[in-house]
DNA sequence: CTACAAGTTAAAGCGCGCTTCAAGTCAAGG
DNA sequence: CCTTGACTTGAAGCGCGCTTTAACTTGTAG
């Protein structure tokens, strides 16, 4: 009894409705009971979105969170498991972090010349006579893995 | 003469020629000569693509840098520019090294608990008996930035 | 009975920076 | 002449985690 339906959750869990029920195809989230096709929550799920939650903020994707939660192998704890797990995602924080450190150093190493207009920077470059511009050389290509967000199709007008 | 094939460009630039039409079309590469429809570099443009690579690596996306490339307002050296640019930058990695912070303490913080099982620590979280799963509350939802990666549509299987 | 709110589904969309594909053009070498 | 290889274009695809939309059902309030 007191179930609650999916806009209820959401509301105390603190997360859209959408979610949950991305969530429950995903496979985090079980298939609750049903009363005439509408989702009835036992209020102790709230328990599991919660846990969910907080593994997504701890970094963790949507699939290392399933395979987090649907059941370990007999006799490893949640916190064993979860440690085993973290410390993976420890390494990627800090390759991450690491990276974001050449950024920038690069942002405060470039562009220290003096040229008035920007093609003279790209001659000088060009013509590997530095201007300055690089901070350490290296120049094996643009990051790839962090920060991201023109797909219009259409050509930029010059 | 000696003008470059886009083949070649990419190569000495260390970057595929799709990425270079995808530069022109977002209007970061200026659209070069052609010779029988096929695009003709003049070898100083070597430069700029250096450019640009330095400005991804550095974090800039690629509307930025289109913003950095096109013609400053007359009197703003490269130099001003860039450093005002990089500015904004560096607070945006700064706000996200805190994000990255953020995950690593809950990522240590989280599951100290004993439970055995996974059911335990839901219920505990449940009824609010903290189980010491969580770091300092304020759980208002998942990270919504940093870190990225089921598209498949369907069920996953219980 | 009618309205409205909240639920349901499958499918598509978003952001970003390219990459990949299909279908075609072109020049040089054998 | 034919092949090969590098180029051309427009359009679609990828990854990730949801959100949004469209079309429909259901329970409740007036």
């Amino acid at each position: 009894m007191a179930t609650l339906m999916i806009g209820q959750l959401a509301q105390r869990a603190g997360v859209a409705a959408s979610a949950l029920r991305y969530y429950e195809r995903a496979g985090l989230l079980p298939p609750p009971a049903r009363s005439s096709k509408r989702r009835q929550y036992d209020p102790n799920i709230l328990g599991r979105v919660r846990i969910i939650l907080l593994a997504r903020k701890a970094g963790f994707t949507v699939s290392e969170t399933r395979a987090f939660l649907n059941r370990f192998p007999v006799g490893t704890t949640p916190a064993v498991r979860w440690r085993e797990m973290a410390k993976k995602k420890l390494a990627e924080l800090d390759e991450l972090m690491a990276q974001v450190g050449q950024m920038k150093a690069v942002l405060n190493a470039s562009f220290n010349c003096e040229c008035r207009h920007l093609e003279d920077c790209e001659r000088l470059v060009a013509a590997k006579n530095r201007c300055r511009i690089e901070p350490n050389s290296t120049t094996t290509g643009a990051a790839k893995d962090p920060l991201q967000r023109l797909r219009s199709k259409r050509q930029w007008r010059w």
